[in-house]
DNA sequence: AATATTTTTTAGATTAGTCTAAAAATAAAT
DNA sequence: ATTTATTTTTAGACTAATCTAAAAAATATT
């Protein structure tokens, strides 16, 4: 399997769960940043290889073994941002992008024995879970942070946006894995929320509480 | 930089010690495993980016620039080894082919981070020396085995031939970096070197010999 | 239902790295 | 000093992954 090939069905995978009925060429080739005919030709060498399901003109989805080599691939990209922070003291806004050259390294045995290393970690530093050697995933209950009510004490578990701007921006509000967060009050025309968190008093936007996970 | 450029200043770097007067094409074609004519091609770029000294038909040298790149290469290669064996419990004879999918990751900071991680070693698995962020190499001095005169105990401290095989021999017979060896007996007739090693005495041939760096 | 818009695919070209086969230069042997 | 052998380079072709421009299909709009 290419590097190509190998980011392809990555991000198959991940738009798959946006779109469960079929993934656009479009939305793919926005991902890769390429054209939408250099798609069209790699769709047709995966489908080849039998990885995806691909009809013409009619959007694709992965095939179980495409399901298992992209989960594999998400597996030692989460393995590899993990051992970059827990181990190499990086932040988490500065280890996607080394992780996306780590991932395509070939050995099993490496990425088995790292998991070991690290402990068999059940998520990635920005509390996305990661596939166990069989591809399965660990179980999770978290919910945006726009949908707790007020009143309720909740931690942060996770982020949906995982961009250098927004993980930044949580930086700068000392807002990280674990942290507990008060919803004090939610502002009904704005959905704007009133927050407690590090004993100080914050007010967010409903963009910031739709992209952050907590339990 | 890309992986190829990469694996060719690293191939004429190595080879540069052995022919310092010049490194032959078709040398440099054996050890990348291509065809001379694909080798030709690439001195052409290289030389264009100045990273080598190349004349028609009469064997390249690095440039300055071209030996420092090939050293950072070399670093990262030697430090991903140490980091293979020393975390991750690898075996020297396993991490030189992994080490030459890692050598080629990007970012300068992770190497940083990767060797202040480890300590920040001076020598290899295999006894190499491991060039500083400047491209620095530690001293170094060791002899072969085989020029250690009878009666002297000395200590391995690396291999010449660092290939599967060699290195699995010396599994096979508990040698490995800081073992003790006394030259018990040289046979004049064939070179063949008796020694003592582990409380066991052992005999082996000039070719082992040549291959085992001592002090 | 016909037309306009968007999405996707095809056709043909480009680049990096490789290859084979043949030509040219160098080195070795008579 | 020729001839022979070896090494290196050139010329032209191939593959993977990309691109642009144009054609075809699907979707949206009137």
């Amino acid at each position: 399997m290419t590097t190509s090939e190998e980011n392809y069905l990555k991000v198959i995978y991940h738009l798959s769960h946006l779109s469960p009925k079929g993934v656009n060429t479009n939305a793919i080739a926005a991902m890769i940043e390429t054209k939408a005919s250099s798609v069209t030709d790699m769709l047709k060498k995966l489908s080849e290889k039998d990885w995806i399901n691909y009809q013409k003109y009619q959007g694709v989805s992965l095939t179980d073994k495409g399901k298992l080599n992209a989960k594999i691939i998400v597996r030692k990209h989460r393995l590899w941002e993990v051992f970059l922070v827990e181990k190499l003291g990086f932040s988490w806004d500065e280890v996607h992008e080394i992780a996306e050259e780590l991932e395509h390294i070939k050995s099993e045995k490496l990425i088995n024995q790292l998991d070991h290393f690290l402990n068999f970690p059940s998520f990635d530093p920005h509390g996305d879970p990661i596939p166990n050697a069989k591809g399965e995933l660990p179980n999770i209950n978290k919910q945006l942070l726009s949908e707790i009510e007020v009143g309720k004490t909740i931690t942060c578990v996770g982020v949906k946006d995982s961009s250098v701007d927004f993980l930044q921006y949580l930086n700068k509000q000392h807002i990280s894995l674990g942290t507990k967060i008060k919803i004090l009050d939610i502002e009904f025309f704005d959905r704007t929320i009133k927050i407690e968190v590090n004993n100080a008093v914050l007010v967010i936007s409903d963009k910031i509480a739709n992209n952050l996970y907590v339990k």
